[in-house]
DNA sequence: GCCGTTACGGTTGAA
DNA sequence: TGTTCAACCGTAACG
């Protein structure tokens, strides 16, 4: 149950307990992080814990990635379609075979890795729900198995599944085969079923997986809650050409459905507006302060997920962002401190430069 | 005072 | 359809 209000933190922060923070919002850490502010002033000025952005940014360090992680959900199978064929051959070929046998030849024959090999009494389970008496079903399996082969399970969170599958490639816990390049990505993420959740790729770029996932049946609605999150206020960021200003319209609800830049697969290169611009980026225009800001309106005015969802407009909106020091930090101020390096932003900062100060010409 | 870590209460979604 | 479980979240507190 979604409630229709946050909570306030010691900091005077508005947070949802059990949710993650907004995508602007960890934008921002992010982004001043960069400029090479502390994060005990960063957390001061967001109204975010300390040990929120201390994760945040260690998470973003290790893997390039501002977003959470999957919420929810279930480890992947490993009991796959292809391990049954393969413990139900070992049966029919050795009905005295034990379970253990059965998961070292998985090893043996490759089936498996041991990341991913049945424990012994999944096999067992297997071998009794699913195989059963092999004397009476072995023909009738055979017969099955030709008419409809299972469709492997959808991986886990397949909506936070990898762009491309090269990115697949790369984060995944299947090892890359050799010759397949492994890319030094930002999306890299050593996580046994990663996210999505690079900075370019929330910055409204939609992968290909996503743009299957719209039609797909198994698209979540959830994924458009986030993405308008992502959406709303990042692609308002790429394509604004206000300086704090509200950009309503990329703000609308109605707008998260649209695509902001669809990457065209052909292309290696991703489409310059979709580039990141760190230090041009009117996010998180103000304080978050609880008295402040209705960031989460009331139950009467939208959906408590909606209620939910509708916090970044609120942390967009507002007066420019000031740095505690009293040194302001202008949207204007296109200089990022070199000595910062962060995995696989790299490309996307190089690229982004011109786009950074295309913009910041523009807002001059 | 800063920062990494962790317990806690909460949400989420697949099984 | 409802429950369970294991992932995640951010906060608060501790060292």
């Amino acid at each position: 149950m979604e409630p229709a209000f946050g909570e306030v933190n010691q900091l005077g922060g508005v947070f949802v307990n059990g949710r993650p923070l907004p995508n602007a919002i960890r934008l921002r850490i992010v982004e001043l992080a960069q400029l090479g502010i502390r994060p005990c002033d960063i957390s001061r000025q967001l109204r975010v814990s300390h040990g929120c952005v201390s994760k945040i940014l260690a998470r973003y360090n290790e893997t390039g990635s501002i977003l959470p992680g999957a919420i929810g959900g279930s480890k992947p199978r490993v009991t796959t379609p292809t391990v049954v064929k393969h413990i139900r051959t070992y049966k029919q070929r050795d009905p005295g075979i034990f379970a253990w046998e059965i998961r070292d030849r998985l090893l043996a024959d490759g089936v498996c890795d041991k990341y991913n090999v049945p424990s012994v009494s999944s096999i067992s389970r297997i071998l009794r729900n699913k195989i059963g008496n092999l004397s009476q079903q072995s023909h009738y399996d055979s017969y099955k198995q030709h008419q409809a082969a299972p469709q492997p399970a959808l991986p886990y969170n397949h909506i936070y599944s990898y762009p491309s599958p090269i990115a697949a490639a790369a984060g995944a816990k299947v090892p890359t085969p050799p010759g397949v390049p492994t890319i030094h990505s930002a999306v890299h993420m050593p996580r046994t079923w990663p996210s999505s959740h690079s900075v370019t790729d929330i910055l409204g770029i939609r992968s290909i997986t996503d743009q299957v996932s719209d039609s797909s049946p198994y698209h979540s609605p959830k994924v458009e809650e986030w993405s308008s999150l992502s959406r709303s206020g990042f692609a308002a960021t790429a394509q604004h050409v206000a300086v704090n200003g509200l950009d309503k319209s990329s703000m609308e609800p109605e707008a998260k459905y649209s695509q902001v830049i669809r990457r065209d697969p052909s292309l290696s290169t991703w489409p310059s507006e979709a580039r990141l611009a760190p230090s041009c980026l009117p996010t998180v225009g103000s304080f978050v302060s609880a008295p402040t800001m209705a960031p989460y309106p009331t139950a009467a005015q939208v959906s408590p997920y909606m209620a939910y969802s509708a916090a970044p407009s609120g942390y967009v909106a507002g007066h420019g962002w000031q740095h505690a020091g009293g040194t302001p930090l202008s949207p204007h101020n296109c200089d990022i401190p070199a000595s910062l390096a962060f995995k696989g932003m790299q490309t996307a900062r190089e690229a982004s430069h011109t786009v950074s100060e295309g913009l910041c010409k523009r807002l001059e």
